[in-house]
DNA sequence: CGTGTGCCCTGACAGC
DNA sequence: TGCTGTCAGGGCACAC
């Protein structure tokens, strides 16, 4: 499932593809994915030509000359395909250049697709409440302690709460408490600062490692140029109930409100 | 405002 | 083989 990491990874396996490149067909094979597509965004992309890719959060943006930025989302089991040999049942969006065919699929269609004015990015409903970037200057212990203060609510809940830190999802989370050595039902507001330090450092590591590793995968995330990534391989507790942590623990998983979380109650408190 | 719950959607998988 | 039930979860609506 693709979180901050994979996105960085699609967005930089889309950039050889799409940087400087006009867009010369759109083909939209239905009319929405979790919402509506913009009006006209067949015709709104067509003849514009690719000047940046980026990523915010967990949306991938493209950039084109007609100042529209194409924002994507890719949900829980969105991604990009690059020149597939036939198209499929899940291959909504169809974008062509002169030399490349992209499918965005996405089976479960959690994710979207959106034409937002450039220069308005920052102010977009989905955008103006995002918290910093976790692997930016802004994310700091600082930062959390200010956000934490007061708060009862369970520190996994926060960190995921995209305008506390804006790109984590549920396996980066449950990493990086590991790592952190902090329970991820411990109350925000009752961490020290020095264990906020730890956290931050964590949360850079586990995105990082990621990153480097070409994303991590999820039974159905594939790079954009079809290949797997291979992070889940180096997961500390994330899908692994039941076996030893590695620092003389076992793992545990519990689910709040349908969702798991894994961890490990003797390393982490 | 802070906190918690449930829904959307489909495919993989387990169990019978 | 084919059926049923369960699970995955980001973002958002909603209740209290």
């Amino acid at each position: 499932m693709p979180e901050l990491p994979e996105v960085e990874t699609t967005v930089r396996g889309l950039e050889p593809v799409l940087q400087d490149q006009r867009i010369e067909r759109v083909t939209l094979n239905r009319s929405d994915l979790r919402r509506p597509f913009p009006q006209d965004l067949g015709q709104r992309l067509t003849g514009a030509t690719v000047t940046g890719l980026g990523r915010r959060a967990k949306y991938g943006l493209i950039d084109t000359d007609r100042g529209d930025t194409l924002v994507f989302h890719l949900g829980m089991s969105g991604r990009w395909r690059i020149d597939p040999a036939e198209l499929g049942k899940h291959d909504h969006v169809v974008i062509e250049t002169a030399g490349h065919r992209l499918a965005l699929n996405d089976a479960r269609r959690f994710g979207s697709l959106d034409l937002v004015p450039t220069a308005g990015l920052e102010q977009w409903p989905a955008f103006a409440a995002l918290g910093p970037e976790p692997l930016g200057p802004e994310f700091s212990a600082e930062h959390l302690a200010k956000a934490f203060k007061d708060r009862i609510a369970p520190v996994k809940a926060l960190l995921l709460d995209q305008r506390v830190v804006a790109g984590l999802g549920n396996i980066y989370v449950c990493e990086a408490l590991y790592l952190a050595g902090i329970a991820p039902h411990r109350e925000a507001g009752t961490i020290s600062k020095p264990r906020l330090v730890k956290l931050v450092e964590a949360v850079r590591d586990v995105l990082t490692a990621a990153i480097a590793a070409g994303g991590s995968t999820l039974k159905d995330y594939a790079r954009p140029d079809g290949e797997l990534g291979y992070f889940a391989k180096q997961w500390r507790v994330y899908g692994r109930e039941g076996e030893p942590c590695g620092s003389g623990g076992v793992v545990e998983r519990r689910v709040d409100s349908g969702r798991s979380t894994f961890w490990c109650p003797q390393c982490q408190k």
